[in-house]
DNA sequence: TGAATAGATGAACATATATTCAACTGAAAT
DNA sequence: ATTTCAGTTGAATATATGTTCATCTATTCA
């Protein structure tokens, strides 16, 4: 599959980055702060009034996120506003989304 | 953003969905898993064999992919042959990939 | 300056996850 | 029938992850 025989074409640092990113979108919560900030830039509490979370968790999710590259924030006053940094990868959720959804529309037919 | 008014517009349990489909991608293991799997059918050893996994390892992680519909498996003699039962978690690897790359890219010009 | 507000952080805890080991099942070959 | 081979399973362990709580910093406003 690749010039050296091997099967596993893959290099694996790509693979590995693959999986962090999977790891972000495997979270329920962080899933629906992205989704959130996708609609909205918004501050932390807005976040965690929206999701009825504690504005720690959100805090710390907001911390993973952002040393993923996925959100951004600009501090305003003693607000910090979150941004989505990489609509990426809600593109790549959508498509999860639209995956799952197709796989419903499947078992509900058979 | 959707009939009730509400931001986010998702059903829980499509999200929900999506969140265990990531899940399954965020390990890596189950991943060269998955891609080795997406180039042919093969026995719980082999993969044990080409991954350097324990056998008992892959198949507890055969376990759970099986259990998320992601791979099936044929019975022959003693033998086990698993193959991918659904192709398009592939594709939203490959998705995965390609971004990862591109991000890659992004970061060496700047 | 001091109180109030927004947010970040670290420790502690609870839970989830992955791997290993040993024991098990079931089929094939002797 | 017993040995061997392929795979599964459950328990134990180690590690990772997520949430909460208390505390801390920084900014605004009185």
């Amino acid at each position: 599959m690749c010039s050296d025989g091997s099967i596993n074409s893959f290099d694996f640092d790509s693979v590995n980055q693959a999986s962090r990113l999977f790891k972000i979108m495997s979270n329920l919560n962080r899933i629906r702060i992205i989704a959130l900030l996708n609609e909205n830039d918004m501050t932390v509490t807005d976040v965690s009034k929206q999701l009825s979370l504690e504005q720690s968790a959100v805090s710390h999710q907001l911390r993973l996120l952002k040393d993923a590259n996925i959100v951004a924030s600009t501090t305003r006053g003693k607000e910090r506003i979150y941004r989505l940094a990489d609509s990426h990868i809600y593109t790549i959720f959508e498509q999860a989304l639209q995956h799952v959804r197709e796989v419903k529309l499947h078992e509900k037919r058979a």
